[in-house]
DNA sequence: GCTTTTCTGCAAAAGGGTTGCAAGAAGTAT
DNA sequence: ATACTTCTTGCAACCCTTTTGCAGAAAAGC
């Protein structure tokens, strides 16, 4: 999944570890750090939390792995050329929707032509009830 | 600033502490729980970080306070009848621009047509750049 | 293989927020 | 005004997530 030299390609040294974290990143869709570290453990029962977090910030640092805010706490982490749609985030039952990227466009053209905004829609979650949980309240 | 019987009509008790947790939101704009500690404690030294904590989520239950996210980190609060507009948080100055919630309005809508989601728009920051930022980094 | 530089594991610390508990204050009834 | 009940506060301890310093291990380059 993560080919031989895409890592050395950036700069970076390619260790067994690094290799993993991206690997599962990429399967994972969108993982917290905890999340990437268990998976990473199936391969690599040593690795270290703290190895992970590096790791994480070093991806995304040469812009293999993003990270997004799905909730209320930490962070959660993409592959870079996945992020493709936006997160619609349920308060209240936590699930987590997919829309297209386009669903935001002219929003997102409006943010730039009258603000000079240049938006990055996929940083935050779109916040709110899902069709689920605003039928049941409404009923 | 904070009437007298609004908190009880809320069927909450009138302490000090409380009564001025509510003020400090509100002169505050957006406010972390640690500002909204300094801004009281120049009327009430001895209150303690815990105290501000539990209020902040007391009158948020009560719909007086609400909290958004800002920032990679931790939440900010709003007094309730003030949140009215979207922030626009750029990702490099951090600076913090608003604009009017109506903004969003067709989106707001296209989600709730195609996908039956309830946004709300202003819970997560719209993050990108701001203008300065973006003309910056483009000469 | 040997050298240089980066990376890892470990342990400790930081940061932000929460909790149990006993004492104190607010509201309510007498 | 006093006594009673219930809620709130301060304090200290704690929890969970993330960061950091450091010494040893492993990559990359020669
Ligand atoms: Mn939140
Ligand atoms: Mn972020
Ligand atoms: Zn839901
Ligand atoms: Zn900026």
């Amino acid at each position: 999944m993560a080919k031989p030299n895409e890592l050395r390609e950036k700069g970076l040294r390619l260790t067994p570890q690094r290799e993993l974290v991206l690997q599962a990143v990429r399967q994972l869709g969108h993982a917290t750090p905890e999340e990437v570290a268990e998976k990473v453990r199936a391969t690599q029962p040593g690795i270290n939390l703290s190895t992970v977090y590096r790791n994480l910030e070093t991806l995304e640092n040469v812009g293999l792995v993003l990270h997004t805010h799905l909730g209320h706490g930490g962070a959660t982490y993409h592959a870079a050329e996945e992020l493709t749609h936006l997160h619609l985030v349920c308060s209240e039952c936590q699930s987590i929707g997919d829309a297209p990227i386009e669903t935001a466009a002219n929003f997102v053209n409006t943010l730039s032509d009258d603000y000079g905004f240049k938006t990055d829609v996929t940083h935050f979650a779109i916040y709110g009830l899902c069709s689920k949980c605003s039928n049941k309240s409404s009923k």
